[in-house]
DNA sequence: AATACGGGGTG
DNA sequence: CACCCAGTATT
């Protein structure tokens, strides 16, 4: 392959120029460039950076984020998705101030072996903190590099991200591995874009396969297709005495180690009606108030969602479906407790209901 | 190698 | 609506 003449310097000469003002670049701590890194990941800026200045204010170093209860840091995280991260920061917080003693991994090899932290993760803190010169492959450089030199390798395979980070390794400048790492990303970010990418500007517009055949839309090349499943959902915030039931998430499925109001649950809308029709405690559950209907969408499942709210009398017996597992919370413990954004959203609108 | 895991922005 | 976002863990 002839790859593109003094690629790196002018990469670098674009970044000098046209680079975003991010608060995760003007620092060297370790930490807070990991932390940056995991919310980023499969996150867009925009949406992340006001997550990560509340970490950074909440948890100045790995040993405030350590030593924090689980349910704040997912309380933190709530609204941002993919949970697991959060869980798995915390995790490797504590073998960092623990195991560690503080001293933060300082190698490619080291950070991998840390929960959350995968090829690309470990790639940026290395180079970022540390100057190790590995390539990052994210989404960006995986575009950058398929559209420039016209690759139609599927970046959903193995394979296909060892080449591409092969390939960028291969002009990266080893004494520059940071702003390198960072330009390439940027790059894909600001001028190289998924959708009407800036060819007329291009730096490497007489240099790029895609600019110069009309290949943009095709490339890079994604074979994988997700199919979403249906779950319909029915959930009732029950108050009594002042107080809401709330039960954790437990299994392993969405939302894991965030909380939700009492649920029933089916996998079809025939199932979830007789349900509601014939179960016993049907009649209670139909009695709650501000009742909407919520159509809400992740990555592999569509959920049909009604909830409601309904006040117990003080003396009443406590609805069987409410036995273990869940616990009662005042309102103000209500918004403490992590809890997924379609229900902490309702909550938030309805709140006004209870002390009625 | 394939699949699950959130929520939001863009065209 | 379809696609994608500074990906990782699990199976």
């Amino acid at each position: 392959m002839k790859m593109i003449p003094r690629f790196a310097g002018r990469l670098l000469e674009w970044y000098r120029l046209h680079q975003r003002d991010l608060p995760w670049r003007k620092t060297r701590d370790p930490y807070r460039i990991w932390l940056s890194e995991v919310i980023l990941q499969q996150t867009r800026v925009a949406q992340g950076l006001a997550y990560y200045e509340r970490f950074v204010e909440h948890y100045p170093t790995v040993h405030h984020l350590a030593k924090a209860p689980i349910e704040e840091v997912l309380r933190l995280w709530q609204g941002l998705g993919y949970y697991s991260r959060a869980r798995n920061l915390h995790a490797a917080a504590r073998t960092i101030s623990i195991q560690w003693a503080g001293r933060f991994p300082a190698s490619y090899d080291e950070l991998r072996r840390l929960k959350g932290v995968g090829d690309y993760t470990a790639a940026a803190i290395a180079s970022f903190a540390f100057d190790e010169p590995v390539a990052v492959v994210d989404g960006n450089v995986f575009r950058v590099l398929a559209r420039l030199y016209g690759l139609y390798d599927d970046i959903s395979r193995t394979k296909t991200k060892h080449k591409f980070k092969a390939l960028s390794e291969a002009h990266m400048p080893p004494q520059e591995a940071a702003a390198y790492n960072q330009a390439m990303m940027e790059f894909g970010a600001v001028q190289c874009t998924p959708q009407k990418p800036l060819c007329m500007t291009c730096p490497f517009r007489d240099d790029c396969y895609a600019a110069q055949y009309g290949k943009q839309q095709e490339l890079p090349v994604k074979s994988k297709k997700t199919t979403k499943r249906k779950r319909y959902l029915s959930y009732r915030f029950f108050y009594r005495n002042g107080k809401l039931w709330m039960q954790e998430r437990k299994q392993k499925d969405i939302w894991k180690g965030l909380y939700e109001p009492a649920r029933i649950e089916a996998a079809t809308a025939r199932e979830m009606e007789q349900l509601l029709q014939n179960e016993a405690p049907a009649a209670l559950w139909q009695q709650a108030q501000a009742i909407e209907q919520i159509r809400h969408l992740l990555t592999h499942q569509e959920l049909f969602i009604d909830i409601g709210m309904l006040h117990l009398p003080p003396d009443a017996a406590l609805p069987p479906f409410l036995k273990d597992g869940g616990d009662w919370f005042t309102p103000e413990e209500c918004d403490a407790l992590p809890k997924p954004i379609v229900i902490a959203q309702y909550f938030e609108r309805h709140r006004h209901l209870l002390h009625e």
